[in-house]
DNA sequence: GATGAATGAGACTTCATTCAT
DNA sequence: AATGAATGAAGTCTCATTCAT
């Protein structure tokens, strides 16, 4: 019953600091949004700053969905194209669910937590795309990995910021230049 | 005379919103900082939000510090070597004089001119650089310019967000895979 | 049983009440205090208001520690001695347990049973000691009483407000005055 | 004209503080007392504290009404005399003005400042009057003033807190026990 | 008898903006 | 051109109290 609620708080807040930002959402927006009190959200989180924790934990729980199979039959080659497929297939719904943390995670100071999630997640990618590198013979895998996380970074960014950007164009794109477009 | 306490605004505004966000600089803190008082703001920006418009205006004609020249002497390679060298020679600069304006592009409906002009400069830089990568006998220019351009613009995030992220190995590794380390 | 809970929510009450204060302290610190549940003290309770009243009559069922003995065989004087020892021996745990309740008292008008309370101690007290001061010959015995009253009353007042107060020598010194010290 | 602002303030909160006192007192109802705006209150208090600690720094500086002159012309008994008059008559002012200072002072840890503000008072006073006690060859005349003291401050409680106190006849007790009256 | 989720009024505080000087 | 006192709407958070279980 506990766990129901704090949901309702969360699926709101996603929703509504997707929709406006964090500061320009109200906690009493929130409690109309989840059908509830004002004073219930306090009673699940300490401040409005907490639920944006309990977001992030909540984020980190579900875990990216761009996650590059471990399975070990798969080819190298097989092994990045799912990736970059998937990446491609969740990325406009992943941007919308967490561009609004970026503001937070801009501000070093103020929410260390979204920090450290944000950069959390970049590094699992980097080590999780590493090995694939690896096995493709790549010189320096490790820093591959890390051009290739730039590179998804970006176009995330561009995807939010510029209107009508043909993400499919640049998907087939990048798969051309890793020679991955006639698997 | 006006121009000057124009300028003294624009500057202490870059810095506050910088440090602390949009949202969490006051009107009031612009003053102190800017040392003039808080009515002196308002009979030179009709409201807080044209003060970002005014920065935006300032950014604009300022430009982008990684502009490609248009020295027709250079050579092609010459030419995108300035300019990779160029932008992360700015990075850590620019970053931190601009990332604060993300928050506000990333709430797409409530303040369309900032969007505007970080797509803007976005396509401004892809559209420079589209002619490089064209002399460079690219096959798809255009899209090696968007590219190119969602690369940095992913650098930047990672730089902003991870600490101790080594731009100057990424800097080394990006000449190389260009082919443009020998130069 | 029904008693015993009571008597959890009035002690939890009086240690928080003294610690913080009537207006600082919430029900639900109370409830953690007592190891209860918030709606079991609305059980026994109408209002926090009626704790208040609760423990007024728990404070004024148990008594002041500083009653002069009845006993008919001490003399005069070893009976006011007597009085004076008590009320310095138990002058530090009376006032931390009773000393929140002044804020309460000042406010005449909102808990006036708090007043009547005070105001019947004092009255008690006085009636009390008035017969000791007649047995003594005094010229005015209640006015004496009530003269002693306040002493009293202000001695609390300061041991309370002055760190270090030393009221052993004020002790002593009573007793000399009233010509004790010899007993 | 900020002086004056904040002297509206000062006046109209401890109005409301003796009325009701302090956590009773919204900020609201003191901007509706003092025909200001809320904001202004915070214009020139940091706090709802501060008020207080503006409060007590004013009733320092006015200082008490009770002083003893130090005219040395008067005889050791006159100044006795005219220092317990002037307690008499000023009691019921001072009184009510600072009666609700108390809760905040018997919360030790909150407000210092305030349990500071009484113990300089009372230690004052008492060194005030030991110069008295000393001319008047007490034995202990140090001591002879802080019995003094706390009969002044027991007193001044039992006026606040007693309905209908005989504080005159107390005043003549009092003069009668100095051996005063015929002064 | 007992729980604690839920409510909503109201508290303190911030801040963009206005305006008399 | 310049000031800063003044406003009031809106924000975050607290808490006594209720009630379904």
């Amino acid at each position: 019953i506990r766990a129901k609620t704090r949901s309702k708080i969360i699926d709101a807040s996603m929703k509504l600091f997707a929709e406006n930002g964090y500061e320009r959402t109200s906690v009493n927006a929130i409690a109309k949004e989840a059908k509830i009190s004002k004073g219930l959200i306090y009673n699940h989180f300490e401040s409005k700053e907490e639920i944006v924790r309990g977001i992030v934990d909540y984020l980190m729980e579900v875990g990216s969905q761009m996650v590059i199979p471990s399975n070990t039959e798969a080819s190298p080659k097989e092994s990045l194209k799912y990736a970059i497929d998937n990446f491609f297939k969740w990325l406009h719904i992943e941007i919308s669910q967490t561009s609004w943390l970026f503001p937070l995670a801009f501000q070093m100071g103020k929410y260390p937590f979204v920090s450290e999630m944000i950069a959390n997640k970049i590094q699992f990618m980097v080590g999780n795309s590493t090995q694939i590198f690896k096995d493709l013979r790549y010189n320096d895998p490790e820093q591959e990995a890390w051009f290739f996380g730039a590179l998804l970074d970006g176009i995330g960014m561009d995807v939010t910021l510029i209107p009508n950007y043909d993400s499919e164009k640049m998907h087939q794109y990048i798969l051309r230049k890793y020679e991955l477009n006639n698997l």
